[in-house]
DNA sequence: AACAATAGGACTATTTTAGTCCAATATATG
DNA sequence: CATATATTGGACTAAAATAGTCCTATTGTT
């Protein structure tokens, strides 16, 4: 129903990748393509893209090679999709800055955007030392509340 | 960061006008069209997607039209993404049928599958009628859960 | 019979995504 | 300083998904 790109896919491949090896040295892409066994070029591509979001930060020359900016529980999966997919939200509209030309037909109004930025909210909390290691059980859950109490259960 | 397509979109506003007429006599697509000001070639597709998928039920013929299957309430918007979208799961392996080559290597395990799954039970709980009008403050608010405490706040 | 609708699908154009490759630059090391 | 190792930036192509339009058949009403 939702859909990430491969490449983010990959990128988290990536991310978790990085966060398993020793964070001191740095990794060379071609030690992650082998490590995670995606192709090459590809995984440069991708690790351009996370050295320009500053997820990863990179050396060059010889012994060069990338390793994660900041901590795995320090990074948290909105920001690798806004890195990797771009800050694109849910639907065209729900840019802060688009215009719209239905606008004032538009009976939804705000609610995609409102439902995108609680997913937003949601993916803020999940972080990168969470998404390593196949979670036999990840008891991940989410709730919609609602002050008002009419959408799903309340707080209390 | 997450996307839906344009003709869900369109969907989405196709199913808040219909909420928002006669619900007795069926609607046809033309009124659609200069109610939502979208072009009518897309609002028939649409249209008849949304008929295949059950959302709502269509009579041919003069005087016929389309009108919702459900009440607003009884439509939530998982279905009209699965009826719009295709089941289609945020990841190429979220499907549960999938064959990933890169599953024995692969760190990331079902922890996308999970996220999936996660959103996909809020938005059950997001019904058309929700949808309907702006929503001034619409008090939505995702929390992520976790038995374990480690993501996020806990339940208690 | 005539008209008003949907059903189904073909079709094209556009855009997005995936994937590869190359030339330039930076760095460590012998 | 020469060489090998890496990243950087961007160009480029191919493939796939998306958007949008249109045509023909069928169904139902009057």
């Amino acid at each position: 129903m939702l859909r990430i790109s491969k490449l983010t896919d990959y990128g988290t491949l990536i991310l978790v990748h990085l966060a398993s090896v020793a964070p001191n040295k740095p990794c060379p892409a071609s030690e992650i393509a082998a490590g995670t066994g995606l192709a090459l070029p590809t995984v440069q591509k991708v690790l351009k893209k996370l050295a320009r979001g500053k997820l990863v930060v990179s050396s060059r020359g010889a012994d060069g090679g990338y390793r994660l900016a900041r901590e795995p529980d320090a990074i948290d999966a909105a920001e690798i999709l806004d890195v990797l997919e771009g800050p694109l939200a849910i639907t065209e509209c729900s840019h802060d800055d688009s215009h719209c030309e239905l606008e004032s037909n538009c009976q939804v109004g705000g609610a995609w955007q409102k439902i995108s930025r609680a997913i937003r909210a949601a993916m803020t909390e999940i972080r990168l030392s969470d998404l390593r290691n196949p979670p036999t059980e990840f008891p991940l859950r989410y709730t919609i509340l609602s002050e008002s109490g009419h959408l799903g259960r309340t707080d209390k």
